[in-house]
DNA sequence: TCCTAGCCTTTACC
DNA sequence: AGGTAAAGGCTAG
């Protein structure tokens, strides 16, 4: 199947930005896995995409192309910092994860490089999830909280996950014994849904916004890890107190007051799209280090 | 109530 | 080879 489109899009971009750990590039094919849904998908121009195993209307949904790109960049263009990270990643958009597959994959990144995120995932699929045949290739579905409260934590350690691996199987269990819709939490307001994220073990402040803007749609959400941190201090510090600045050098992680404060600055700072600026501005920072 | 220090595993890269 | 950093969270004090 084929997509026309008529809005600014970088699939490449999209997909390469540490948003998605589960999306493998083959030449210049793409194969994903989100939720019970495997496909290939290729941008064979700026206005044209292709696709096989799902429907134009998933990949609209998926990709944001709903989202009003133009409309999104005029409201976080607040300084030259910002501006020069729109530009340079233009057509940039967020993308909508699976939410339970997106919350475990976020608890399972905490302290870990995005490489190591993307095999501890597979690993975990590959364990634990149903194996499919797409295209000739096997692939291995995420598993469901069901399956991962089935597992035992000592199997989940030999994914790769160490401590984390307690985290997992709690907040499986909690998912799958409470019968938790995460889509549910798609309609209430960005403090509540983060409220009820963060009652899941493994999940705080950071996790929750990760899950908040990556698969539940609300780009108010602004997740502060090290990088973003490291942004806000060297181009921003002009907008906290020079004793704040200070406070935030002299240790490595944030107490949950300097996340917020740090969350809420960015929130009155960028707008309602504050978490398109935070995509923009981490994939920025961390492509000026590669 | 809020903050801090110390701790938690694994992996990749230097 | 040893050290450091990595899309952090939990607990004690």
């Amino acid at each position: 199947m084929s997509l026309k489109l008529n809005v600014e899009f970088d699939l490449n971009l999209s997909l390469c930005c540490g948003q998605v750990f589960r999306c493998k590039r083959q030449g210049d094919w793409w194969y994903c896995i989100s939720g019970d849904k495997i496909f290939k998908i290729r941008q064979t121009s700026s206005k044209y995409l292709e696709f096989e195993g799902v429907d134009a209307g998933f990949v609209t949904g998926f990709f944001g192309l709903n989202d009003d790109l133009e409309e999104i960049e005029r409201s976080v263009n607040k300084d030259p910092y910002i501006a020069a990270a729109l530009k340079q990643f233009r057509g940039l958009r967020l993308i909508r994860q699976d939410p339970w597959e997106c919350l475990a994959s976020f608890i399972c990144a905490t302290y870990k490089n995005i490489v190591a995120i993307e095999q501890t995932l597979f690993k975990i699929s590959q364990n634990h999830g149903e194996k499919r045949f797409f295209d000739g290739q096997t692939f291995w579905l995420f598993p469901s909280a069901e399956k991962l409260a089935m597992a035992s934590v000592h199997d989940l350690e030999k994914c790769g996950l160490g401590y984390r691996a307690k985290y997992l199987q709690a907040t499986a269990k909690r998912v799958y014994n409470e019968q938790v819709d995460l889509e549910r939490f798609k309609h209430l307001s960005y403090v509540d849904a983060k409220k009820r994220l963060f009652e899941f073990p493994g999940v705080g402040l950071k996790v929750a916004d990760c899950v908040l803007l990556f698969s539940l749609g609300k780009m108010e959400a602004f997740p502060v890890d090290v990088w973003v941190k490291r942004i806000l201090v060297n181009n921003y510090a002009k907008c906290f107190s020079q004793d704040f600045v200070e406070k935030l050098g002299r240790h490595k992680s944030l107490s949950n007051g300097e996340y917020e404060k740090l969350c809420l600055f960015a929130q009155n700072y960028f707008g309602v799209y504050a978490g398109y600026a935070q995509e923009y501005l981490y994939h920025y920072e961390r492509s000026r280090k590669c």
